[in-house]
DNA sequence: CTTAAATACTTTTTT
DNA sequence: AGTATTTAAG
């Protein structure tokens, strides 16, 4: 095999075998390299088989990238390695083992709504209020204990107070609900298999031996479940390999532990500890600042980061008068990279500290038409509209589950109401039956007639489904349900923009049902519920397509951009929150920035407002980030200014963006586009060549165009290829 | 029970 | 400002 490609630590790290080992991989050091080379390694050199290997990975999308990069050193078919997430690596062994803990194979995967929702019917059915007992909070607060590994009999043993006590009463009715609804919310997806494990040693040994060798990737987020299920599988062995970087740890909140990565020797025994410091992404000037700032926290390791790279650009940082006024300034920096400088737009990326700061640029660069990508916010699985399909295909394949019943019941209208859906639910709750159940017997409800008939023909449909979905596809199942409900003419009848907007994602829902059973021939509709619920954005998104890139920083964890755009520094934004800091908050935020700015390969540009509006409220004054100041000052350059004339400049101009010409002739059938008015589109149909062919777009809102390619100033987003 | 109007809430970050 | 939820009228 060869390793003659990697660095004298790299190799090491990939050729170290016998024991625990710990890789401390700063930004950029070539981690993803060393892990599919030192994979490919365990299977060439020492003769480990693929399905014996184990390698978890923190989005799906990386899980992927990763096989496929062993699979092209190897030449080989590696696809029964087990790749993926801690979360669908957990659901992959309980869809197999899930029945050991009483529930059923078929059991559905809640997600933050449905588990809200679920909490929501909890605190209902105990009779507390609303006011007092935020559902969200205390989803939060369960989710917390939960990722302590702090089950309902440890929460209820230290509860002080009314308020503790009442959660802690919550907590444990929320548990025995899921099971009752035979649904696991994403934290009992990693608390299972420990639970799976400690309870049958036998199952515990069998995956021991499986997963011969265990790799971790971002080893510094995980949290006691994920490290418990980890060490459970290796301890035997010690075969084990962690990737991470204390200095990139942002997901605290979540319960990931950094000691997790600083104790990994004390608790998995003598390791053998690289550290790999040789950065080949970014500029020397990026490297700098990063560590500039990033030094100034306390408890991290002490490393520093070098780089054989050029020297680099100064990094920008710009001065705003508000957020539009942003908008409009990294509007120009776009132009300005791709028509005068030498980059793409998708070698751009706009990142930012909160979801809510994508809606202005994304207004600006909508109008300008330059093609953008968001990834997170509203995520498209969990609109509306899709998920009230789902929650019906969910209902198919596990009839128990009673917030889909909830959510589906009287969707689209069938006339049962509020007081209907309640007397379900006790009628349920005394008899000790699931929602559906109910339904079989509506003899002794007092309902009306009207909603007996309705719940009876709800019923049936459910019923006709469910003696049907083993044999028929997924996309066929969704295709007669969809017809059998109507859902078209519902939203078509109601005659809005809106509505026929959310027409278009249910088919766009259903398009990816069919692409996936394409793909995948042998998976049915439990295989796509599964994979939906754990498909992140980021694994939706297509890094080669030409567009800008909008998401968080969170989200940015890992990939990297020839020039980053970092918004909104300002105090109490980015640092987010209060001043007074705990100090360990404000090391998260700074290892945030550190992340933000190591994304970058070749230039840094981070803006600030001097006021900025939140809650569409009046402008408040702010003050700039510290982190800029932490910044050394022969390494940046002060931009923008203060002069009004960029703003108004800015503000008044003709649109000085355009496509280039050539680009709008090559359009094909299926390209999507962005047009100034319309928005986004696809087309339909191309007649005629070049400059002059007519073109048919469908755009949002099922509205359709015949246009012109010439005057139509369309901006490419997606080849259909 | 449904629809329209009033009001409350949003902004941490994600599997 | 925009969206979701609650309340009042039909």
């Amino acid at each position: 095999m060869n390793l003659e490609e990697l660095n004298p630590q790299q190799r090491k790290a990939v050729e170290i075998t016998g024991g625990p080992v710990l890789i401390f991989a700063g930004a950029g050091s070539g981690k993803t390299r060393v892990l599919t080379h030192k994979i490919a390694y365990l299977v060439n050199e020492i003769g480990l088989p693929p399905d014996n290997i184990l390698a978890v990975t923190f989005t799906n999308k990386a899980a992927d990238e990763m096989k496929q990069r062993v699979q092209d050193l190897l030449n080989m078919d590696v696809s029964s390695m087990s790749v993926g997430t801690f979360h669908s690596i957990s659901a992959r062994i309980l869809r197999r083992e899930i029945q050991l803990l009483g529930y059923s194979n078929d059991f559905v995967i809640y997600d933050q709504d449905d588990s809200r929702a679920l909490v929501k019917s909890v605190i209902k059915d105990l009779n507390l209020d609303e006011k007092s007992f935020v559902p969200k909070a205390i989803q939060a607060h369960i989710s917390k204990a939960k990722n302590q590994m702090i089950t309902p009999e440890l929460f209820a043993n230290s509860v002080e107070g009314f308020l503790d006590e009442k959660t802690s009463e919550i907590y444990s009715q929320y548990q025995k609900a899921l099971k009752a609804n035979n649904a696991l919310d994403f934290d009992d997806l990693l608390l299972k298999p420990i639970e799976l494990f400690k309870e049958h040693p036998g199952r515990l040994e069998y995956y021991q031996n499986k997963y011969q060798y265990v790799l971790v990737d971002e080893y510094q987020d995980t949290n006691k479940p994920q490290f418990e299920f980890i060490q459970a599988l290796s301890r035997e062995h010690r075969d084990v390999c962690v990737v991470g970087d204390d200095d990139q740890s942002i997901y605290s909140w979540r319960g990931a532990d950094v000691n997790n990565i600083l104790n990994f020797s004390d608790t998995f025994g003598e390791a053998h500890i690289i550290k790999l410091e040789q950065n080949y992404r970014s500029t020397k000037n990026i490297l700098e600042c990063a560590w500039a700032v990033v030094s100034k926290n306390n408890t991290r390791a002490e490393k520093k980061l070098w780089t054989d790279n050029k020297q680099g650009e100064k990094l920008s940082v710009i001065e705003c008068r508000d957020e539009r006024d942003e908008s409009w300034k990294i509007l120009k920096i776009i132009q300005n990279e791709t028509v005068h400088g030498s980059f793409g737009f998708d070698d751009l990326v706009i990142l930012y500290r909160t979801n809510a700061q994508s809606r202005v640029v994304e207004d600006v660069l909508r109008r300008e038409g330059v093609p953008y990508e968001i990834i997170g916010g509203i995520k498209f699985y969990a609109r509306k509209e899709v998920k009230d399909v789902l929650a019906y295909l969910r209902l198919i394949i596990n009839p128990t589950d009673g917030v889909s019943f909830d959510r589906i019941v009287n969707f689209p209208v069938r006339g049962i109401g509020k007081t209907t859906i309640e007397k379900i639910h006790s009628h349920a709750k005394e008899n000790d039956l699931s929602y559906l159940q109910v339904l079989e017997d509506l003899g002794n409800l007092s309902i009306g007639a009207k909603q007996k008939k309705s719940l009876h023909e709800f019923n049936q449909l459910i019923h006709k489904f469910r003696n049907s979905y083993k044999e028929q596809n997924a996309a066929n199942i969704t295709h007669d349900l969809l017809l059998d409900i109507d859902l078209q003419n519902y939203y078509e009848n109601q005659n809005t923009q809106e509505a026929l907007e959310r027409w278009n994602n249910v088919e766009e829902l259903l398009n990816s049902i069919t692409d996936f059973h394409d793909n995948r021939k042998e998976s049915g509709l439990r295989e796509f519920l599964e994979e939906v619920s754990l498909l992140t954005d980021i694994d939706r998104w297509n890094a080669s397509d030409k567009a800008v890139t909008l998401m968080t920083i969170h989200s940015a964890k890992g990939l990297e951009f020839p020039v980053v755009m970092v918004a909104g520094l300002e105090e109490g934004l980015f640092p987010l929150g209060p001043q007074s800091y705990e100090v360990e908050e404000l090391e998260e935020e700074r290892r945030l920035f550190y992340v933000a700015v190591t994304r970058a390969m070749n230039k840094v540009y981070l803006s600030h407002a001097i006021t900025r509006r939140r809650f569409g409220g009046a402008p408040i004054p702010t003050t700039q980030s510290r982190f800029i100041s932490e910044l050394p000052e022969n390494l940046i350059e002060v931009k923008g200014g203060r002069e009004q004339s960029t703003f108004s400049k800015s503000y008044n101009a003709k649109p000085s963006f355009q496509q280039t010409p050539s680009s709008s002739s090559n359009l094909r059938k299926g390209d999507q586009v962005s047009h100034k008015l319309f928005g986004k589109g696809r087309i339909l149909n191309v007649e005629g060549e070049g400059e002059s062919a007519k073109l048919t777009i469908v755009f949002s809102g099922n509205v359709r165009k015949k246009l012109i390619a010439q005057y139509a100033n369309l901006t490419p987003l997606k080849t259909a290829s």
